[in-house]
DNA sequence: ATAAACTTTAGAGTTAACTCGAGGTCAACT
DNA sequence: AGTTGACCTCGAGTTAACTCTAAAGTTTAT
């Protein structure tokens, strides 16, 4: 029901220094303290800290995710706001998901150019192997 | 057949001084100059740019991309490098690839759940949308 | 009871990746 | 001839996000 700093680290896979840096910057506003100063995280710390590793995941910045924090402790009259962020979140998402995917082939195409170069030299590649060929001008165009 | 660095700029979305960057850190070591010592980049310069763009993309950073171009300048000695160097690279995309996954559900959890609230408000949310209330235990489990 | 392991704060230092500014060259217009 | 605009180098400055240190207090294991 509550937990140390440390096994927070552990479990979260960030370091005690990053959750208190994290604090300091204001998004967990919620951690409490016990007598002897000692933090102590709750499972609902755990999951704003969830949430952190989402947003800046997805490729928001602490001072961002700070505002949705903010928003949050205002209560009520920002839940459009926070619609709304999640939905531009969303969209940034989606782009980024196409990029990876773009990159995927790139780098499917390299390791497939690779394995051909190692396996049988370079001399000839295209007329050995015109699947990569047309692989390669899908990716690159004409040039390369 | 050459371009400027105002012309790569654009076409790249990469300010002229982050190609100047670029460069001094070793990751055009083929963009030539014309006499007046301007830079003329070449469509070959772009597919080498298109590539940083892809590894920086799936996390790289410029040190790992330098290493790469080294090996390339290194010639076919550095092949299995190369290769290797890709084969991690691909992991690594597909783990992010699976990581944004579920950053999207938790996304598309939040957007559900905000519309709900600012459509019905927060009373009873539960009991009135028991697909939001799976897909909650879905993502966060027992806690929230 | 005492050592080992963990946590505290405040503040300084680091890293990656830009980002900018000053001062200068050069070609093209007016 | 002068102005504009794009380019050059060098070096300094900025930003985000940590990362570390020191000195002190707390908890846990023997």
């Amino acid at each position: 029901m509550g937990y140390s700093i440390g096994q927070v680290s552990k479990k979260m896979g960030l370091t005690a220094h990053t959750l208190r840096y994290y604090e300091k910057e204001g998004l967990l506003p919620f951690v409490k303290k016990n007598g002897a100063g000692l933090r102590v995280f709750s499972d609902n710390d755990l999951g704003w800290l969830e949430l952190i590793e989402c947003l800046k995941g997805t490729g928001m910045t602490l001072k961002g995710i700070k505002q949705y924090i903010d928003w949050f402790q205002e209560g009520d009259s920002t839940l459009k706001q926070r619609l709304e962020m999640f939905k531009e979140q969303k969209v940034k998402l989606k782009e980024q998901m196409a990029r990876l995917e773009k990159y995927m082939e790139r780098i499917d195409y390299k390791i497939a150019y690779y394995n051909e170069v190692i396996a049988h030299g370079e001399k000839g590649i295209w007329d050995r192997n015109p699947g990569l060929k047309a692989a390669r001008e899908r990716i690159y165009g004409k040039r390369g």
